[in-house]
DNA sequence: ATGGCTAATCGCATTAGA
């Protein structure tokens, strides 16, 4: 069974460049994250030719996550129970002031099974900076998840929780620690975050490079970022015990961050021996 | 050759990304 994890930045934008991605690695379940459209103007039908069912959630500007399969997708959950709601957006101004502002949760969280693997897309707050709103936002978030995925686990239901986690886990998941000094992605509360979910039964799968000696997922589009590996990993893809036993292989897709209009990130892909 | 941002939006400038 072969999973994989992509931030594709705009699944409209990516469409072409996903569909040949998906043609010619044939994986068995993909969360995609930063969708960026509404659940209604998802290309289902252009994936679906390949074999794929879709659980999507969007709700049209930012953010966007979704889940293809070609193994079923089953018992769909639109977010987790205890989602934070981003106070933030309610400084945005509202055009219509007949009805009161409602706020709802991002879409950052899909989760589905899919050939009896409990599977999640994630797609962390990015924080911003250290001192803002959307950093306490972020730890929030992330306090949420780990309490529904502990529940989840419980179950003992093998389960993935991949995505893009807004977190490099150490050091040596960023290309210059000095550079991220005072930046978010790599406080230590972030990174605390990771432990407490690793805590309740999550193990990192962490992928070989396939070149350089780090796993990074992200290099940014600016300064030829990509083409000095000035990088992150970022991208992480968090499983249970018994799943993390079944991992034959895991790597970096760095092939798909090359040529004309790539995601800023790179395709994790994670291949599991039969349960 | 993998290159110096990119995508979406009530757009021609702003917001967000990380």
């Amino acid at each position: 069974m072969r999973l994989a994890t992509w931030n594709v930045n705009s699944v409209k934008a990516r469409l072409p460049r996903l569909l040949t991605w998906l043609d010619e690695h044939e994986p068995d379940v993909v969360c995609l994250q930063e969708t960026k459209c509404r659940a209604d103007q998802f290309p289902a039908a252009e994936v679906e030719e390949l074999g794929y069912t879709t659980a999507v959630r969007g709700d049209g500007r930012w953010n966007g996550v979704a889940i293809l399969s070609r193994v079923g997708v089953e018992d769909v959950s639109t977010g987790f129970p205890g989602e934070p709601v981003y106070e933030g957006a309610a400084e945005e101004p509202q055009l219509e002031l007949t009805e009161p502002v409602v706020l709802t949760p991002e879409a950052r969280a899909i989760g589905a099974t899919c050939g009896g693997v409990r599977v999640w897309s994630l797609y962390a707050p990015n924080g911003r900076t250290p001192d803002s709103a959307h950093y306490v936002y972020k730890l929030e978030w992330f306090a949420a998840l780990r309490e529904a995925l502990a529940t989840e686990l419980a179950s003992g239901a093998p389960l993935v929780a991949c995505g893009d986690y807004n977190v490099a886990p150490t050091d040596d998941d960023v290309w210059d620690p000095a550079v991220f000094a005072h930046s978010t992605h790599v406080t230590p509360p972030e990174r605390q975050a990771l432990a407490d979910l690793r805590a309740v039964g999550l193990h990192d799968v962490v992928p070989t490079p396939m070149k350089g000696p780090h796993p990074f997922t992200y290099w940014d589009y600016r300064a030829g970022a990509f083409h000095k590996n000035m990088g992150m990993r970022i991208d992480l893809f968090y499983a249970s015990e018994d799943v993390a036993g079944r991992v034959r292989s895991a790597y970096v897709d760095r092939e798909a961050r090359k040529g004309k209009g790539p995601s800023d990130h790179a395709p994790v892909v994670v291949d599991l021996d039969p349960a």
